[in-house]
DNA sequence: GCAACAACTGAAAACGCTTTCATATCAAAG
DNA sequence: CTTTGATATGAAAGCGTTTTCAGTTGTTGC
């Protein structure tokens, strides 16, 4: 007793039509006589007809489906991305293959290469580097790619970001403004455009506004992980840094508790702001002062570009900015 | 000018082979001659040809992607598990269509729908109920589906877990031992198996082998956020807990926080375990005490036996419990 | 009662691959 | 040489839809 699937041609015999028709209404074709609209919609109750998704694909060219490449579904800021993209992504009758990258490139092109395979009908990207090979592979692509949360310094793709530079020298201003001089830069690989190009320019800016030189030894190159911030304490404070910008919530976390637990006071003695707002900075003593970004609309503005690509309609403009904010809370005074 | 794309029967053409063979050494059939199989993976190489994983899949069948229903990404315990789900369905080389559910039961039948839909080879669950509808939908899918991290009364389905019974037993008597006679129960909503089947029953075990009677006063049914667990600290200290077991660690957080606001110190005057044992227990201070699971393994684990049951292999046991461990940080004594 | 046009409907050709079945080739054995 | 069993290959039938194009039916206006 092999499970028996019906297809569209059991139920035009069935209902005694064409399969064009039953075509017709499952599509919601308005070219259909309402009597025979009312048939057909009979069989297919009757026999519980489903179409089939992949037949579907092949004779349209289009699957419903759009790949999402992440670097870690774990992450909290990029969780919260893909929160908003699937959002939007079901409300347009979109699915989601979701892929881990690791930001691994090689991963990343080969994770590329089947969701094209897989002819998804567009790509959505999140990864703080996107690399030439990357780059040839997005060009290549019949489906639109649009990067969320995530810069190229080419500044080919379609992408939505908040002002980094903007943002981030502002936090680093306030920060000055407490009476810091010394205030670090905290973030990962310098690899990562977002934080070479954007964040620590953003940071520079700050700096120079305030008549204060730029200082390298207050540069810290780090792993965007928690146990990498809290084993930064004794470097900190050995720079000499009363006050600390983190590119990373969870990162930002570390670097808090590793300063407290080596018995400096936060933010008494010290400073920090950190860059995403995600809600491990309410969670944290002190919460945690952060540059604040809307999250999830970066994930659902993604989307909803895509669908738009997708459906090759004009788009005012490809680069979207979002607006951020700085959110004071107790690890800045 | 228009992207062209190459199909078998291009390459077939050019390496004057039939599509049979293309297919063949596509698939790594070894039935092609050495010589054969080179002259068309140059051909291949030549044409750029990639083989359409669409048709592939309404030919064969078998679409080597398995649909993954979560409740929310953004929560830390099941990003954890999708990350172990994911990267082992990569090792088999499938991938992975997420749609987050919201533990609403109309979604959750919705999104399987469409799965099935899709041709999915086989679908994971996770979610904190399995609503009679839900069963029967699983009952009439061809695709097989397995529970992580989730269980079902019925015990019908395969599912991978840890006991929870025990777990929760444990963490309790631990709580016990250090001298709380009133300890309280906090979770999500009783609706839901693991709490009433599963954890309730574990806290009762404790009390019943310590000799203390069960006061339905210290359970507390609630929502699994950061902000119902702060708001809960009146409501305790009313009860006259002294101590607390967690069913969710986000919700842990805000309890632990809602009780230190408070002036209550933890652990000296309560003491809270929690459940999930996911990175914020190593975040908030004091440090959770949690019950630890291998969230990750759950995840691999229920993506392994579902290969297995996608390949119609044998399989031992349907059920799988992991080992579970009790993990003391400083939120107990 | 008929032309003209709109509204419906159906036949059949794709879509790009896998797979079965038959045929062809080839080396070893007799 | 022929036979024989493997080993390689190709022809063609699906897989379950969508979509084009032609045809049929039904209305409306004169």
């Amino acid at each position: 007793m092999e499970k028996q699937t019906v297809t569209i041609y059991d139920v035009a015999r069935e209902a005694a039509v064409s399969m064009a028709t039953v075509s017709r209404v499952v599509n919601g074709n308005p070219n259909v006589k309402p009597a025979t609209r009312k048939k057909v919609l009979e069989v297919i109750d009757r026999l519980d007809y489903r179409p089939n998704a992949v037949a579907r694909g092949l004779a349209s060219k289009k699957t419903t489906t759009v790949g999402v490449i992440i670097p870690d579904v774990t992450n909290a800021y990029f969780s919260s991305l893909a929160r908003g993209i699937d959002d939007i992504a079901m409300m347009y009758k979109y699915n989601i293959i979701l892929t881990n990258s690791d930001e691994n490139g090689g991963k990343e092109v080969q994770v590329l290469n089947t969701l094209m395979a897989k002819q998804v009908d567009g790509i959505i990207f999140m990864g703080n580097q996107v690399t030439d090979e990357l780059r040839e592979e997005f060009r290549r692509s019949k489906a639109p790619v649009v990067l969320a949360g995530s810069v190229d310094e080419e500044k080919v793709q379609p992408s939505v970001n908040i002002d980094y530079v903007a943002a981030v020298a502002e936090a680093v201003k306030n920060l000055i403004d407490h009476g810091n001089q010394k205030v670090a830069f905290v973030s990962g690989s310098m690899d990562q455009a977002i934080n070479h190009d954007y964040r620590l320019k953003g940071y520079k800016k700050a700096l120079k506004d305030a008549g204060i030189a730029y200082d390298d030894k207050l540069v810290f190159e780090t792993d965007y992980t928690y146990k990498a911030g809290q084993s930064l304490e004794p470097a900190l404070s050995a720079a000499g840094a009363t006050a600390a910008f983190v590119g990373d919530d969870e990162l930002a976390a570390g670097v808090m508790n590793g300063l407290t637990d080596a018995g400096v006071k936060v933010p008494e003695e010290f400073e920090v702001i950190t860059s995403n707002d995600t809600k491990l900075t309410e969670l944290v003593r002190p919460k945690m002062s952060s540059i604040t970004q809307p999250l999830y609309d970066i994930g659902a503005v993604a989307m909803r570009l895509l669908t738009k690509l997708m459906n090759s309609e004009a788009v005012e403009e490809n680069t979207v900015i979002l607006p951020y904010g700085l959110m004071k809370r107790s690890s800045t005074k």
